[in-house]
RNA sequence: GUGCGAUUAGCUCAGUGGUAGAGCGCUUCGUUGACAUCGAAGAGGCCAUAAGUUCGAUCCUUAUAUCGCACACCA
């Protein structure tokens, strides 16, 4: 060791090691108090008349456990909080977690199942509830440390659960607001009912999964017609074709003809409605209107019948004859054969791919079925009250649909990239009514109460003999409600007043439509303000490959284990670098590695520096060199770049702009050329090279510092009081000349 | 079917109307003085194809091809 090396503090000695330092540092900022913008008032480090900055943390699934696109939205979103949170904005970053309702009590009941073999209706909605909840504690606790591993300078005084009282309030109210209003509606319509959960999902729940299922050419009297589903055709009496549709001219509208069908003759009437492709089988079609969604609209505009087919467990009805009580997948091939022998099907093509519906959460097959549930009606007429929404006047007469569709294309909101406010325009033109219950027990509990038929929305009881609907909301209908709920609303709280609407919005463009559309949706109808300002939709982190991780796969990198191998430090910056917005990243272990050595090379600089400048006392302001002023200049031109970049949300940038200045300009260049004058006998020289490295080194901490809070802080701690504007590097200035 | 995106070095990707960049990898050389988790030097690309606009196109326009994604449809 040399006599340097004994002026700077010894931890420089060894190579940087993240596990010594992360959480202690954490701890340190908890305590500080500066995550909390209020306590940073109060300490002076804020101004109290600042301008807000806040983003809602996209809640993680509660029974969740961290993975790479989790760290990835924190990575993102901290960089931002702490970014502002340095140029002295009122910096206010909000955790919670969601309870995923569906998600949760499938998986809840799965495990119920596996254990005691019971199901729910066997254990009832109490003790199941309790299951749950204690489920849920139990989970809550890893979810959010792992959030504090990546770094993540989130308020957890104002920590808020989808399902705690402050929120359960602001649900009830906004339900039974839009109910008063005319907003929502109880109505029998057709839904996707999945027979193995029990309960509807929304549109958006529903995946399609492609499958070999032979496509069945039937005769239908005269016609043919063609389908995958033998099972719903029992009651299929109506027979549609395009009104063009020359093959079949001679039929009229409302003609009825006999048929020989599968359980014997029927009447049959004839439909000419467009829904009908002439291009598509023979131009000819029967429909179902109880079990699809189409034939469903067709059925409306005509005004005909429509009948139950299969019941809520996926069996048939009386309707099927021989074949009531069957389950609809043991009954297709049994229906099939007995038209073979009646010499009704004409051919059979036995490779055709289909697609099926399933459930996104738990996987079951998606029946449609009619039922009376409760919606959401995007498109009725209403008068908008106060607005704050560019384009939107108070008295005007909007819908939830025009309100979604102003709050964008009025520049109310701006989504980066902004190729999405296309595909955002596009969801909201084939919108249909949301419907919004769901018939599962853990939720927020819809506040309906019936009797004899008769409805009443209030959160309690009317009095004797009336019982609450005992279903459950959707639990995006929650989740639209986030921005405003986690501050306080429908009390009209000082954190609502000051940090709403929220400044960005960061999620993955996978939920889009699931939350920022109902985000918007909500907020606009209910306290006439946009959400956020400005939507950044991030990617997803993929593969090395570009597959997507999955256990199946075997290619997940966890990553609690590359902090713990690499640190937090070296993670988030992996999944910044290369992330544009809205495209995938792939993502490898030794892209982690690689930023990991960045680390390392800062300790290294900063125990050059240190020592090279441990014997100067910065009390003047020294004349510098040509050298030295084009060094200075350097150094903020890298910084400012930083600085738009990131003002653009173009954080790829920003990182990849810092990180190549301090490895490649500041150490390969301006370290590599100091040291000739500090070795030199030129002592003003010296000391005007001396306060440059200082303010290069101080200055990159800083910019760095959102990108690598651990590591910038760890050094920071250890810089001498007069070279450091703040204790804690956290809310020290950001630099500007 | 409709829309969107991608196509640039071996790999993963940036980027710009004036004949190209990064990281990783590769080759050669270099360690007692911040760092081998390093430094220096270097190899490697008709920027998918075709036509057009232009003094000039990897970049703009239009087709084509391949890949990916979203939405819709699937009687």
């Amino acid at each position: 060791m040399n006599e340097k090396n004994s002026q700077i503090p010894a931890l420089f000695l060894s190579p940087y090691d993240p596990a010594e330092h992360e959480d202690k540092i954490y701890a340190m900022w908890e305590k500080s108090g500066y995550f909390n913008p209020d306590k940073c008032i109060e300490a002076g480090v804020t101004h109290a008349d600042a301008e807000p900055f806040t983003i809602v943390l996209p809640p993680p699934n509660v029974t969740g456990t961290l993975h790479m696109g989790h760290a990835s939205m924190l990575a993102t979103e901290d960089i931002l909080m702490r970014y502002n949170r340095m140029k002295g904005k009122k910096a206010l970053w909000i955790p919670g977690t969601d309870s995923a309702a569906l998600a949760t009590q499938s998986k809840v009941e799965g495990i119920l199942y596996k254990k005691e073999k019971k199901r729910r209706d066997e254990i009832g909605r109490e003790a199941l509830m309790e299951r749950i909840e204690e489920f849920v504690e139990d989970s809550k606790k890893t979810i959010i440390n792992q959030t504090k591993k990546m770094g993540s300078s989130l308020d957890w005084d104002r920590y808020a659960f989808t399902m705690d009282d402050t929120r359960y309030k602001a649900v009830t109210e906004a339900f039974i607001r839009m109910y008063n209003d005319g907003l929502i509606y109880r109505g029998a319509r057709s839904v996707n009912w999945d027979p193995a959960m029990q309960t509807t999902v929304s549109d958006d729940e529903v995946v399609y999964e492609e499958t070999n299922s032979p496509f069945y050419y039937f005769k239908y009297g005269p016609f043919t017609i063609g389908t995958v589903r033998p099972e719903t055709k029992f009651g299929d009496k109506y027979v549609v074709m395009h009104p063009d549709d020359d093959r079949y001219k001679e039929y009229e509208h409302g003609q009825q003809i006999e048929v020989e069908w599968i359980n014997g003759p029927i009447t049959a009437t004839i439909i000419k409605d467009d829904a009908a492709d002439p291009e598509i089988g023979t131009g000819v079609m029967t429909i179902t209107p109880w079990h699809s969604t189409i034939d469903f609209e067709i059925a409306e505009r005509h005004g005909l019948d429509k009948e139950q087919i299969i019941n809520e467990k996926g069996c048939l009805l009386p309707i099927a004859g021989e074949f009531a009580g069957m389950h609809i997948k043991k009954a297709r091939s049994a229906i099939v054969e007995k038209m073979q022998a009646k010499g009704l099907i004409e051919r059979i093509e036995e490779d055709n791919i289909n697609k099926v519906a399933t459930n996104e959460r738990g996987g079951g097959m998606i029946e449609p079925q009619i039922k009376e549930q409760w919606f959401i009606d995007v498109n009725k007429e209403f008068v908008m009250g106060p607005s704050a929404i560019p384009g939107v006047n108070e008295g005007e007469t909007v819908t939830l649909k025009t309100l979604m569709q102003k709050a964008v294309s009025d520049s109310g909101v701006t989504i980066y990239p902004d190729r999405f406010e296309r595909v955002y325009y596009n969801w909201i033109n084939n919108l249909h009514d949301w419907c919004i219950s769901r018939q599962i027990w853990y939720g927020h509990r819809i506040p309906a109460w019936f009797k004899d038929g008769a409805i009443k929305v209030q959160i309690d009881s009317p009095g004797e003999g009336w019982t609450q609907d005992p279903d459950t909301l959707d639990t995006w209908f929650s989740s639209g409600l986030w921005t405003m709920s986690t501050l306080g609303w429908p009390e009209n709280t000082d954190d609502f007043r000051t940090y709403h609407p929220t400044s960005v919005l960061e999620t993955g463009y996978d939920i889009l439509f699931f939350w920022v559309a109902r985000m918007i949706l909500m907020s606009t109808y209910l306290v006439g303000q946009i959400p956020f300002k400005n939507v950044y939709l991030h990617g997803l982190v993929r593969d090395e490959k570009g597959k997507k991780m999955s256990k199946s796969l075997g290619n997940i990198i966890d990553p609690l284990e590359m902090i713990g191998k690499y640190g937090a430090d070296a993670t988030r910056l992996s999944l910044v670098v290369g992330a544009a917005p809205g495209n995938d990243m792939p993502l490898s272990e030794d892209k982690i590695k690689a930023y990991k050595k960045f680390a390392n090379k800062l300790w290294n600089i900063s125990r050059f520096v240190l020592t090279n400048v441990a014997d100067a006392d910065f009390e003047q302001v020294p004349e510098l060199s040509t050298e030295d002023t084009k060094i200075i200049k350097n150094l903020h031109q890298a910084i400012d770049e930083v600085s738009a970049n990131i003002d653009k949300f173009n954080l790829y940038l920003g990182a990849e702009k810092i990180y190549h200045y301090v490895w490649h300009e500041l150490a390969d260049i301006v370290l590599e050329e100091s040291k000739e004058v500090l070795n030199g006998d030129d002592e003003k020289a010296k000391y005007a090279r001396q306060y440059v490295l200082k303010e290069c080194l101080v200055s990159s901490l800083k910019v760095l510092h959102p990108f690598m809070p651990f590591i910038t802080e760890t050094i920071w701690q250890e810089l001498p009081d007069n070279v450091r504007d703040r204790e804690i590097l956290m809310v020290a200035k950001w630099p500007s000349h």
